[in-house]
RNA sequence: GGACGGGUAGCUCAGUUGGUUAGAGCAACUGGUUUACACCCAGUAGGUCGUGGGUUCGAGUCCCUCUCCGUCCA
């Protein structure tokens, strides 16, 4: 590449990178006991899935610690992979088939329809991480895993078993979240609640004695689900509300099936709610349930697995939808006139993630897990053993461990890891004992005598089996061959990267499954035990993606746009770049393609300010820190190029300190910044005069460019890796001395500010003269701006002879011309001023001959703003230094500031004061 | 109902332990093909920091009240 093209176009770079990083091994991990170990585990995505916004969000954020982490010399692991997402996948195979052949699972049965969706995950279940590869993740691709792999099915197997051993895991008959669309049970965490408009119903059942106290013959009740009416056991009311409690031991008609039902006092009823008199029907409600448990109510399940009403229910019902049920039922009510109103009413119901439709409490028989060690998963966090980041998401953890509820394991799916426990076929269900092993065979190796056993039907839900993810993916339970240096190596992980909504499906519960399972048996365990088994010491948690209108993203809205066409677009850095640079710390990110553009941007800054590197002379002696320095000419150094060495090592640590406090948020700002606004728009363009020069001011100036250039390519680098790689080498930076191999940016360790503070022997001092100069400049193009004239070169700017600040402009000269756009300097006496342009600047005041063209009155409203502004500045600032309270109690460096600032400002106001008066 | 987060320029957001005159990007407006870059350069304009109190020599920053928005849990 000799010729560098105007406009960077990723499309080739980022390909030709991609493939070579991947053909060299470059992401490859290995121990290595010299070095520091890093490791990230990816939040394995849908296997099914497709990349979408928030992937290259979380993603993002992972390369760019592993790849810091390989910049510092950390022996780095990113572990790549996927999730079999049991329900996800289920169902979109279900579907597929049904559109190309019309068959359903159960015509297929059990083992056909599982390779079914073999094939599919064999056919596309490695899309997405290829998406990843695009991107350029970092990961080392060799050891994807995938959560059915059969190790990985093993270790999750010896999961259930060891917990089912140390009485954790039980089977029982309880309520749970059904979902009639996937027909499986789903934990807690998966039902969404959604506000729904619906109806309150009141209506009305008969006393079976009338009431002695106010003679009613019947009782007022409201419910939003009266289709659950023939499944009622009881009526309820509060047992010190003095308009029911006398009733309470007496009997009220259920309309139909008719039936005489008690009615009970409990103080979960709300009196204020409705009439205060609740229908309980413990089949088909989780609170009604309780309330027949404490009573001993019968059960009476009138809703089948499907969402339909069943027998029991009554013929009429028989097969009847849920949702059509209640309005018969609510038809029946009025024809008998029991039903008094039908009232508008907001409430939240759940819905089933998988299947959006609304749940169905229903008793059910499933495996639950009782949470071990959650008192250790709590002194974890709040110890700072696992530490959170932004830390406030400990609050959210903690909330939801304080009221951890048993987590129903089991899933009524074919997709998944089978629960490994068998039933001996000759005891009836009902007769099950199942602490006697010759009923139940609950191990990793199947009953010998298999033809005796029948293997639970259920698959364990997909979170309890990723939960196991930082642990199997590095050979737990048996690690074998290289495995036990490993996971002696990266185990504890660094750092889990993800977003917020996963804290208690799956970050909660990796956590208590390393502190259980990663080591013996204990009953409880000490901080030193905590700090070994824990899965990672750091969780940082990002933002959701949402639109601009911050709307959540979704198929339906149409407002999620596809990652690959925006890679398209603006290339991976690019979008990588871009997305980085909207996301703020830990909160949501409004998405727009307009927003982004700025990574596009910067990558073509970065591109253009190399070329224009190359354009200015050769690249020689680049390929070491010492080479580059070996070319400075200290002595020739002025303001700006120490200036720019110590905007370089201050950039350097703001971005330690981003690292350091995993705070991504403003990385891109500080790169931008230091690379845009002080480097390219200062620093290059005042070496442009020297550049010309081509002697050693120039090779100076180049080598200072060449040191800045490749502290920026590394620091850049984990966020923009294609391109700065391309950079890396386009300049020199990885020739090895005596040889032709070319060394990747990630194998050259990164300078710190401490480093390059030793290194660059720069004087910190220069800045603020910097900085007035820049002032001054900005000043007379302002000035110049005004007259509309900025495209005027053959100008003289006139600085005041008076000014103290003589010896700096005169040294600065030629840089204050080709920054401010003038063609000479010359210092002129106040009294020849008369009919100029002017304005002041720290260092003094600046006059532009404008040859008659001056407009007084401009002028005089422009001066007079800004007397009046440096007025008002000038009273506060006096006003607070009469303060004695100040004086005494403010500190003195505080006071020596205001009192230099007021000084300055007084100047400047009697400069302008005077510059006034010239003009009349 | 409880908890958490937030309200700063038209928009999206920075703003360390209170300390000089509150910043950036985008958008707007004016001008610009000057030996990198129009995916660019220069300049201009735009804010009583949600409201009301308090602490302090000094509050966007600390405390309290109220209000609005978002999220999670009931």
């Amino acid at each position: 590449m000799t010729e560098i093209a105007k406009a960077y176009d990723p499309k080739e770079i980022e390909a030709y990178w991609a493939q070579k990083w991947i053909e060299g091994g470059s992401f490859d991990a290995s121990v290595d006991p010299d070095k520091e170990p890093y490791s990230i585990m990816i939040p394995p995505p849908n296997v099914t899935g497709m990349l979408h916004m928030g992937h290259v969000l979380d993603n993002t954020l992972q390369d760019i610690l592993v790849r810091r982490a390989r910049l510092e010399g950390k022996s780095v692991l990113w572990q790549p992979g996927t999730d079999h997402a049991g329900i996800a996948t289920q169902t979109k195979v279900e579907k597929q088939l049904k559109a190309s052949s019309g068959v359903t699972k159960y015509d297929l049965g059990r083992d056909a329809f599982i390779q079914e969706v073999w094939n599919f995950r064999n056919k596309s279940g490695g899309i997405i991480l290829n998406q990843l590869e695009k991107l350029g993740a970092s990961c080392d691709w060799k050891r994807t895993r995938f959560t059915l792999d059969e190790d990985y099915s093993k270790a999750v197997i010896k999961a259930f078993v060891t917990l089912y051993k140390r009485g954790y895991i039980y089977r029982g008959k309880r309520m749970v979240n059904w979902c009639p669309a996937t027909q499986t049970a789903i934990s807690d965490e998966e039902v969404i609640m959604k506000p729904q408009k619906g109806l309150l119903y009141k209506m009305r059942y008969e006393l079976v004695e009338k009431d002695q106290q106010t003679g009613n013959s019947h009782l007022e009740i409201s419910t939003t689900r009266p289709e659950t009416l023939m499944g009622d056991t009881a009526v309820a009311v509060h047992p010190e509300d003095e308009r029911y409690k006398h009733l309470i031991g007496q009997y009220i008609w259920r309309p139909f099936p008719k039936s005489k039902i008690p009615i009970i006092g409990d103080s979960y009823v709300d009196r204020e709610f409705g009439t205060g008199c609740l229908k309980v029907t413990p089949a088909h409600d989780k609170n009604d349930f309780e309330i027949g448990q404490r009573h001993a109510l019968e059960i009476i399940e009138v809703i089948d697995a499907k969402g339909n009403l069943n027998a029991a229910a009554g013929p009429q019902f028989y097969k009847m939808e849920r949702f059509k049920a209640r309005k018969v039922v609510s038809d029946n009510l009025e024809k008998l006139g029991l039903l008094i109103e039908k009232e508008n009413y907001e409430n939240v119901v759940g819905f089933s993630e998988r299947g959006d439709v609304p749940i169905e409490p229903r008793l059910s028989e499933q495996w639950f897990l009782r949470y071990p060690k959650v008192e250790e998963a709590k002194r974890a966090v709040e110890k700072g053993m696992i530490r959170f980041h932004p830390d406030r998401w400990k609050k959210t953890y903690l909330h939801w461990l304080n009221g951890i509820q048993d987590w129903c394991i089991s899933r009524q799916l074919w997709w998944g890891h089978r629960i490994p426990v068998w039933y001996n076929k000759l005891i009836s269900k009902d007769d099950l004992d199942y602490s006697n092993e010759a009923h139940v065979y609950v191990g990793i190796e199947p009953p010998s005598e298999i033809e005796m056993w029948e293997q639970d039907s259920d698959v364990l839900d997909t979170w309890a089996s990723s939960y196991l993810w930082p642990m199997a993916n590095l050979g737990w339970p048996n690690p074998v061959g290289k495995q036990n240096k490993e996971i002696e190596y990266w185990y504890p992980t660094t750092t889990l990267v993800t977003g917020f909504d996963i804290i208690f499906f799956w970050v909660a519960r990796m956590i208590i499954a390393g502190l259980e399972l990663f080591g013996e048996e204990k009953e409880s365990l000490s901080d030193d035990e905590i700090r070994k088994r824990i899965p990672f010491r750091n969780v940082y948690i990002h933002g959701l993606i949402r639109d601009e209108k911050g709307r959540k993203m979704s198929k339906s809205l149409g407002n999620s746009p596809d990652p690959l066409e925006l890679v398209e677009k603006f290339g991976a850095d690019g979008l990588r770049f871009g997305i980085c640079d909207i996301a703020p710390t830990g909160s949501d990110i409004l998405f727009s393609e307009e927003r982004i553009q700025i990574g596009r941007n910067f990558c073509n800054k970065l591109w253009n300010a190399v070329r224009f590197r190359k354009m200015s002379g050769s690249m020689v002696d680049n390929q070491s820190i010492e080479s580059i320095t070996n070319r400075f000419k200290r002595n020739m150094w002025d303001d700006y190029d120490h200036w720019i060495l110590s905007q370089l090592t201050e950039f350097t640590s703001s971005v330690e300190e981003c690292f350091k406090n995993f705070d991504l948020a403003p990385l891109t700002h500080i790169i931008y910044k230091f690379f845009w606004g002080d480097f390219c728009d200062w620093y290059v363009e005042a070496s442009k005069g020297k550049i010309n020069t081509k002697g050693d001011l120039a090779k100076n100036c180049l080598a200072i460019q060449d040191i800045v250039l490749r502290q920026v390519l590394q620091i850049a680098h984990p966020i923009i890796p294609h391109i700065t790689e391309a950079l890396w080498e386009e300049l020199g930076y990885g020739n090895e001395e005596g040889s032709k191999k070319r060394l990747l940016i990630e194998q050259s360790k990164i300078l710190t500010a401490d480093e390059l503070k030793v290194l660059l022997k720069y004087s910190g001092d220069l800045v603020e003269s910097v900085q007035n100069m820049q002032s001054l400049i900005q000043e007379a193009r302002a000035l110049k701006a005004q007259y509309k004239i900025a495209n005027k070169k053959d100008l003289t700017l006139y600085f005041d002879k008076e000014s103290k600040a003589e010896k700096t402009i005169l040294e600065h000269k030629d840089s204050i011309k080709i920054l401010a756009g003038f063609a000479d300097l010359s210092f002129i006496e106040k009294d020849k001023t008369e009919g100029m342009a002017a304005a002041s600047t720290p260092l003094g005041a600046i006059f532009l001959d404008l040859n008659q063209g001056l407009d007084i009155d401009a002028e005089r409203i422009r001066l007079k703003k800004e007397l009046e502004k440096l007025n008002q500045l000038v009273i506060l600032g006096e006003k607070k230094l009469s303060n004695p309270r100040f004086i005494s109690g403010a500190p003195g460096v505080v006071v020596e500031g205001a009192k230099r600032q007021l000084e300055a400002t007084c100047n400047q106001r009697d400069e302008i004061e005077e510059i006034l008066k010239k003009l009349i």
